[in-house]
RNA sequence: GCCCCCAUGGUGUAGCGGCUAGCACGCGAGGUUUUCAACCUCGUAGUACGGGUUCGACUCCCGUUGGGGGUACCA
């Protein structure tokens, strides 16, 4: 039987979820989930100012918003200083770490004398900060799931600080004490971790317990290649969320995006990545963020949403109600939530202000004349139906010998205020006969005449 | 500077010593078409470079170059 899995996730509770700390929450997930784990969530908040209510709110309700649930947690390591305090006292008495007050000018004339590549070695004294001290000899190696073992040769480490002058514990010793106490198995990070791996073994070594398996993600870039941030658009899980992606989207190519499931297929249920989950087949090389291919992951999904299940959703997005019959005949057309509105909004709002769209169309030969008898054909449709509709249009495309975009392009100029909207017959339907008539009448006051 | 990681088309990836280097996104052309999408066809483009090892390297080793991370009494 192997050892049950205690997972744990730990995003930095800085207010925004990152999308490489939400791809790293997710494979936490997945690798619990997959093989019946347990998944605890913890905040790293030895820097108190981060950890204000509202940053972890938003964390955690970003969190929710992809999907991820948690069985214990949230945890803050703040809650722990009394263990930490112990377990420093514990390794200043056994001899394993050591209090100095050598500052980092101190450190750099050290590396000045004795080369940049050796790390610094402290002296005791009675009072400062608390270093570990790190064995002269030998070398700490990670065996990371993903990426084999790394090793660090201990002439390269400087004796890490652990804890302040004022007794309150670093990172790197807090999280090694709690990783212990609350029996984690598993640590899934970034790679901008892999460097305090070393750190943490250490601290696991001096208290003598066994050290978690680790595995370290690549992180992930910007399209430029450099790490993502706000310039390349979303950044964030909740700016995905505000240009309306659909979480089930983002959790399925964030999947995708280096951990090597099958290369034919694209698409999985959360129940299938779970399942086929592996971190060792996770990449090792950074990927790319590809913000257009996580778009068209998304259109695909929401065009196969269910009808109910869309409406619910636009109309949580929009805040608008009602939104139903103009979402049946637009769903072929949305990619993102957010494009419901700027493509429907003319049936609940009125036509949209597009001057040069109106000028172009309605300017155009005939534009005007072909609008005056779509009207007329529209007035006398009964019942005012999609069939009826398009049969209606199509004869006036018929009896005036044009293409049928010279007749359609007004009307929906004419109705929708711009060139782009649901198909044609759908909308003049949806609209109803006499908010149709009344539009186009106001078109045809506005256009030019032309002949 | 020093420590460490990474390297298949523009992007995400498959390959695990012998392949016509596969798939997807994008992009291009064509088809369909009432706009925008969607959809169908076809097409485009890749093993960073240099040395080895081997009968044989995208696959293994070394170096170079390039990219990334770390280097705090931050996390």
């Amino acid at each position: 039987m192997p050892d049950p899995l205690r997972v744990r996730f730990a995003p930095s509770p800085t207010g925004a979820l990152h999308i490489g700390g939400a791809r790293t929450a997710l494979y936490n997930w997945l690798l619990a989930r997959g093989r019946d784990g347990t998944l605890l969530l913890r905040i790293e908040d030895t820097d108190r100012e981060r950890s204000t209510p509202e940053n972890v709110e938003q964390i955690l309700d970003a969190l929710r918003w992809l999907g991820l649930d948690w069985d214990e947690g949230p945890v803050f390591q703040s809650d722990s200083a009394e263990r930490h305090r112990e377990a420093l006292s514990q390794l200043l008495d056994a001899g394993h770490a050591y209090r100095s007050t050598a500052t980092a000018d101190d450190v750099r004339a050290f590396k000045d004398e004795h080369g940049a590549e050796r790390g610094f070695r402290g002296e005791a004294e009675d009072e400062g900060a608390v270093r570990l001290r790190v064995p002269e000899e030998g070398s700490t190696v990670v065996h990371d799931v993903i990426r084999g073992d790394t090793t660090f040769a201990h002439e390269h480490l400087d004796d890490p600080v652990i804890a302040r002058a004022d007794g309150s514990v670093l990172y790197n010793f807090a999280v090694a004490v709690d990783d212990l106490d609350a029996g984690i198995t598993h640590v899934v990070r970034g790679e901008d971790h892999l460097s305090n791996a070393p750190k943490q073994l250490l601290v696991f070594e001096a208290l003598d317990a066994p050290p978690p398996l680790y595995a370290h993600l690549p992180l992930l870039h910007g399209p430029d290649g450099k790490k993502l941030s706000k310039r390349h658009g979303a950044a964030s899980v909740q700016e995905l969320r505000d240009a309306g992606y659909l979480a089930e989207s983002v959790r399925n190519y964030l999947a995708l995006l280096g951990a090597g499931f099958d290369p034919e297929r694209d698409r999985f249920s959360t129940a299938e990545l779970a399942d086929r989950f592996r971190l060792e087949r996770v990449s090792r090389s950074p990927a790319v963020f590809d913000e257009r291919k996580l778009r068209t992951f998304n259109g695909r999904d929401l065009r196969e949403l269910p009808i109910d299940d869309l409406v619910a959703r636009l109309e949580a997005f929009t805040g608008r109600e009602g939104l139903r019959p103009a979402v049946e005949i637009a769903q072929d057309k949305l990619q993102t939530l957010a494009d419901f509105w700027p493509l429907c909004g003319f049936f609940f709002d009125g036509p949209a202000d597009d001057p040069e769209a109106f000028a172009r169309v309605l300017g155009a030969e005939g534009a005007r004349d072909a609008l005056a008898d779509a009207r007329e054909a529209l007035a006398g449709t009964e019942p005012f139906d999609v069939e009826r509709v398009e049969a209606a249009l199509r004869g006036v495309v018929e009896r005036r010998g044009a293409k049928p975009k010279e007749v359609f392009q007004p009307v929906r100029v004419a109705i929708a205020g711009t060139t782009v909207s649901p198909g044609i017959f759908e909308s003049v339907a949806l609209l109803g006969r006499d908010e149709t008539l009344r539009r186009i009448d106001s078109a045809l006051t506005r256009a030019p005449a032309r002949h």
